[in-house]
DNA sequence: TGTATATTTCGTCATATGGCGAAATAAGGA
DNA sequence: TCCTTATTTCGCCATATGACGAAATATACA
C-alpha cells in the first residue's frame, strides 16, 4: 500500500503531473522544466526528487546538466501502470497541449541560454 | 484538469483508499465504513463527501442511514477510469485483504447494533 | 408533538504540503 | 587551483489537509 500511496500522492499535484506529461518520449533538462512551469529551481528540484522517489521518473547527470525521463526499468508495476494511465487520460487536456506548444520553443532553445541567470531572473523566454 | 486533479486528490488518502475497495460490489452504510476505519463519524462522513464531489461515490439516503456505493451512472469518465485502475492495482493488497476479513464481520451485524452508540464509544465489534 | 439517534456541519488543532530565497554542492573551464 | 554556474538542500512561511468533539440537521418512532 506504501508504494501505490506514494506513487498517488506524487500525482496530486498539478505541476507535478504537468511535469510528467511532459517528459512523455523525451528526456528533459532541469532547467527546462523550471521553464515550463515559471517556478523557482528549488521549487522544480523538490517536485523532481518526489516523482524520483515514487518511481515515476529517473535521472542522469551530464556535466553541469541534470536530465530527467519517465521511469523505465526502474519503475514499480505501480508507478508503471500510472504513467499509462495518466497519459491516456491526459495527452487531450488542453493544459497539457498548452504545455506542448511551449515545449517547442523550449527544446529548440540552447540549454546554455535557456540557464543563463535563472536562478536570478525567471522567465528568459517568455 | 481540474476534473482528474480532483480525482487524483481524493484517492490521496489511505483512508479513502480503503473506503472505496471496501464499497467493490456492494453498498455500505457509513456507520459500517466508521467500523471498518476505526475514525470518528464525523471524519468518515467528510472522507465520504470529498468522494462524493469527485464524483467516486454516489449515496442515496434511507430512513437514519446514509448508503455509499462506487458511482456508475454519476461518474465522471476519470472517475470511472481511476475506479477501475483502482480495483486493478489493489485487489491484492494486504490492507485490502485485511479489511475484506473485517467486512465479512461488519456487514453480518445488524446495522441498528452496529451504529448503537457508535459516535460516544467507538468499536462496537472489536 | 416530542424524543432518540444517524449523519453532517462547524470550529479548532496539529501536521503536511508547496512556495520562495539563501546557502551548500558539484562539475566544467580558465 | 580558482571561478562560474546548474542543481540540490535547508530554513522559513502561508495555506491545505486530516483528525477530533460539539452542535446542527434530519428522520424514525413513541
Amino acid at each position: 500500500m506504501r508504494d501505490f500511496m506514494d506513487v498517488i500522492k506524487a500525482l496530486a499535484d498539478e505541476n507535478r503531473v504537468r511535469a510528467l506529461m511532459a517528459l512523455r518520449g523525451r528526456e528533459l533538462c532541469v532547467c527546462q522544466i523550471i521553464e515550463l512551469l515559471g517556478l523557482a529551481p528549488s521549487t522544480v528540484s523538490k517536485h523532481m526528487s518526489i516523482l524520483k522517489q515514487a518511481r515515476l521518473v529517473e535521472s542522469r547527470k551530464q556535466g553541469r546538466w541534470a536530465y530527467y525521463r519517465l521511469a523505465a526499468e526502474d519503475a514499480t508495476p505501480d508507478a508503471r501502470e500510472a504513467l499509462v494511465w495518466l497519459q491516456e487520460r491526459l495527452s487531450t487536456n488542453p493544459v497539457v497541449r498548452t504545455d506542448r506548444k511551449k515545449l517547442q520553443a523550449i527544446v529548440r532553445t540552447d540549454p546554455e541560454i535557456l540557464c543563463r541567470g535563472q536562478c536570478q531572473a525567471r522567465g528568459a523566454l517568455s
